[in-house]
DNA sequence: ACGGTTTCCGTACTGCCGGTACAGTTGGGG
DNA sequence: CCCCAACTGTACCGGCAGTACGGAAACCGT
């Protein structure tokens, strides 16, 4: 790695840290130059402005979890080969996963751009937009997987029920936020894999 | 209605309309006053700073929304004396009523504060804390007495389940923001209904 | 060792915003 | 008619995003 990408990479991690803590309005760009060592020059040198800083975040989000998701749902078709209980298993990983953070799961990046969304300028909202859509293609594979072998109940859409569960997932984020209670996020996980379990059944052969 | 009242009321009018549009940060006092056709004095006199404005904004919050869910299952009480099937009939109303809002539905401004909270005081805080806590109650009230006629499923609390109601909601909202499709909220209020359709089935008698 | 490019530093500045201070004015009710 | 609540007007402060720009140091190929 280069200085250059060293420097930013240092920048990444400060901010994301920060405003996961305290919303992306209340970290000021002299606070994240401070703890990532640097000069607002050096600061402005790697990002045009905050929206920039904002964009890079949402893109390394979108990698860093797809990594994340990747390794829970590679290490439930280590233990399973039924396509449901893949979900099934991964979710529960991911509950165990989230209940193991001492502070709750940190926040989600992409919820506070989503609500401050006028403040950012429009690669900050596509950016956005990518991550849930995201979301949305890889929990649509892992439930076309499924109906290979399950039936759905009647009346539900399959993007529909890859949206639940990026929605479920934000929400006990929010929820938790809210209350103050980490242990909601990993609840709602669990909530979410109950309904899940429901709405399939094997096929009749 | 005194003028004073007035006045605070239109405030919180221009107010709640900004912030839900653009986020309480991009929302500047300056911009609220001039839209409630008053000075930053008078604002001043009303609220001694922008955190009294926003505990204010989610109290009054709080108050449309129980009138709103109570007019909502108050007439789901009268289609049906089941009480599983007043949870359903009140969250397909609340599906049609959310999709009947043209640019979908506005957003919360509890969401709002839950992603901001360090920017915000103590007081806004509570405030948000109350909030969810009053759905977490109105939604619990309304299993307890499904209950009476029905079995849940195993491996479910009620109040896991009544703040799932909180979560699917403010999930479907952020999803909605950030992909720009107004609609998924409703379809998320829907996958909602779908999934307590399944937890409960008829008391064996 | 040299020159050029990348990567930063230092400093000084603008403009917006939240908030303060405080003196003065207006309108409505008793 | 008087008083008090409900403002107006003006001037100010400090913090923050962002700009401008000259210079310096590190790195890199030749």
């Amino acid at each position: 790695m280069s200085r250059g990408e060293e420097t930013r990479r240092r920048i990444l991690d400060v901010a994301q840290d920060a405003i996961l803590l305290k919303g992306f309005d209340a970290t000021s760009i002299e606070e994240i130059v401070t703890s990532a060592d640097i000069t607002k020059s050096g600061f402005f040198y790697h990002f045009p402005d905050k929206n920039a800083l904002a964009t890079a975040l949402i893109e390394r989000h979108i990698e860093v979890e797809d990594t994340l998701f990747e390794s829970i749902f590679d290490r439930a078709r280590e233990l399973t080969d039924d396509p449901l209980q893949v979900v099934l298993v991964g979710l529960r990983l991911l509950a165990e996963l989230i209940e193991d953070m001492p502070k709750g799961h940190p926040g989600c990046i992409v919820a506070t751009a989503a609500y401050q969304d006028r403040l950012f300028n429009q690669d900050v909202r596509d950016a956005n937009r990518r991550a849930v859509l995201n979301w949305r293609d890889r929990f649509r594979k892992m439930f076309d997987d499924v109906l290979a072998r399950y039936d759905l109940v009647d009346e539900v859409d399959l993007d529909h029920l890859a949206d639940m569960v990026s929605a479920m997932l934000e929400g006990g984020i929010m929820i938790a936020r809210a209350m103050d209670e980490p242990r909601t996020t990993a609840q709602q996980v669990l909530m979410l894999r109950a309904c899940l379990k429901l709405m399939f059944r094997p096929k009749a052969v």
